[in-house]
RNA sequence: GGGUCUGUGGGGUAGCUUGGUAUCCUUCUAGCUUGGGGUGCUAGUGACUCCGGUUCAAAUCCGGACAGACCCA
């Protein structure tokens, strides 16, 4: 590594992922880049528990077609103005123009709708609880960045259709669950912000974001929850017959977050000698380092596998370096690649009986019996986990200033009393050149004047520089 | 959306002003050496983004495309 993340947060970002391997960022499209290995281990680690904390929620997974005809695309007006400009047709197929083009989904409503308006025909079909993992593609066109801002993006969608607005509103509610549940194996800082009504999702009655402080009042948006309303099943009549024989159309909700939440952990938790990763996410959680002195190699390595294989059978995520390489040079490696323990074991270690650590978190070092191997691990491992957390905690309560006026704000996120109005909104968003992030869904109380327009307000809401 | 800059082995670079033989570091391959924080030595592989123009001759000058970095809305 060699720029620092204080200096120069955008380089030092680029470097991690260009030396921890995380992407190949040279394919040649812009904003679509390759996972490598690495990075997709750590993808899958995120979408694993995706899964497995919306299939406990009794949402089944599904997988819509990438191709939206038109006609099913345009059904929801604000919907479409709202992706128009960032969406990639299909024009062609074969040697002939197609009648209907098709475009590749910016998002997956207008794909899945039109076929829950058949699923969905009783109230006993309710709630309709549904999610998928798929790559969707939207024309961005500022700046790429590696995961943070990409033009075939991995993500998770969740539709939801239930019988009544309340029904619906319980949804978004455990969503907000899930999201925490989800983020124990993150430990990413977050709030949840009502975005303002300009900014919603298009076609959205509400849409609350989760925001993750980052450095210097910098906030990157990890994923929306929305609530739709009937806004989507009038179009695309997704109806029902209601216990009182009357024919309704459902309320629909949506919770979607992409990998945009592996750049944030590279982000958030990356440090000057590369990343550093939760233990629930790491590829790797161990990472062995046998010393390969002359004379000893084949009695060194027999040990170290003995080790690795007994981490492994505990359940552990374990590799062992056998590269013909110096041990200097694997613990540069590895640091880089942000694997939360490693272990080193040589000769000076078997005659004691003993295993070297360090730990990448903080860079402390030690020894244990070699007895307690699998119980010293997972205990390390276990505390790593708990002070991630912890620090994505202090971060939080750190990360937000209030302020009373716009004059030199500090580079924080910026809470401050707002009247509610489109006009203050957008001067606000002028003057400080940061987004109004909107206002936290779980209300805060507030006394106090609008920052802008001085009328008496209970409104508080945040601005962020966003990334 | 508007602007500025850049594009040379896998990665990072020198050369470009003033057109002619492409530099160095790293990685990689082979061998020896070394091995508890980036070992050392020897040998070797590997590059001028693409298309067009000017010219006897283009990495170098001109135009465009594509890609990337930055600034502004």
């Amino acid at each position: 590594m060699v720029v620092k993340k204080s200096d120069d947060f955008s380089e030092w970002y680029n470097e991690v992922v260009e030396l921890a391997q995380l992407t190949d960022k040279r394919y040649p499209i812009k904003g679509m880049n390759v996972w490598t290995p690495y990075g997709w281990k750590i993808m899958r680690q995120v979408d694993t528990y995706i899964r497995q904390e919306l299939d406990a929620t009794n949402h089944d997974e599904v997988c819509f077609p990438l191709l939206i005809p038109e006609t099913e695309f345009k059904k929801e007006k604000d919907h479409i103005k709202g992706f128009d400009s960032e969406v990639y047709w299909v024009t062609h197929a074969g040697l002939n123009e197609l009648d209907i083009p098709l475009c590749l989904r910016p998002t997956s409503e207008t794909a899945m709708y039109p076929i829950f308006a058949l699923w969905v025909r009783s109230h006993s079909d309710l709630p309709l609880k549904t999610y998928q993992i798929v790559n969707t593609f939207r024309y961005e066109t500022k700046q790429t960045r590696a995961f943070i801002r990409v033009r075939e993006i991995h993500f998770f969608e969740s539709h939801t259709c239930h019988t009544t607005e309340e029904d619906a509103q319980k949804q978004v509610e455990e969503d907000f669950v899930i999201l925490e549940r989800l983020n124990k194996h993150l430990a990413l800082p977050y709030l949840l912000l009502k975005r303002t009504d300009w900014d919603k999702f298009p076609g959205a009655y509400y849409t609350v974001g989760v925001d993750c402080p980052l450095l210097e009042g910098r906030s990157l948006q990890l994923g929306s929850i929305h609530h739709y309303r009937q806004n989507f099943s009038k179009p695309f009549e997704i109806k029902f017959e209601d216990v009182d024989g009357e024919l309704k159309f459902v309320h629909q909700t949506t919770y979607g977050m992409s990998e945009r939440l592996v750049g944030s952990i590279v982000a958030f938790h990356g440090d000057d000698k590369g990343l550093v990763l939760p233990p629930d996410v790491a590829p790797f959680q161990i990472v062995i380092v046998p010393i390969l002195a002359k004379g000893r190699v084949e009695e060194v390595l027999a040990e170290a596998r003995k080790l690795r294989d007994e981490l492994l059978a505990a359940g552990l995520r374990v590799t062992l370096d056998e590269r013909d390489d110096r041990p200097g040079s694997k613990f540069y490696h590895w640091e880089i690649k942000g694997v939360p323990l490693r272990l080193e074991l040589g000769g000076r270690d078997i005659a004691e009986g003993k295993v070297s650590y360090a730990i990448r978190l903080d860079g402390s070092k030690g020894t244990f019996l070699r007895g307690n191997a699998i119980v010293d691990s997972l205990a390390m491992l276990d505390k790593i986990s708990a002070d991630m957390m912890s620090n994505a905690a202090k971060r939080l309560a750190t990360s937000v200033e209030t302020v009373s006026s716009l004059d030199a704000p500090p580079k924080k996120i910026l809470r401050f009393g707002w009247c509610g109005s489109e006009d203050c909104g957008r001067k606000i968003e002028e003057k400080t050149e940061l987004k109004l992030l909107g206002t936290p869904y779980i209300l805060e109380d507030f006394q106090g004047e609008c920052i802008m327009c001085g009328k008496q307000t209970n409104v508080v809401a945040y601005a962020a520089r966003s990334m």
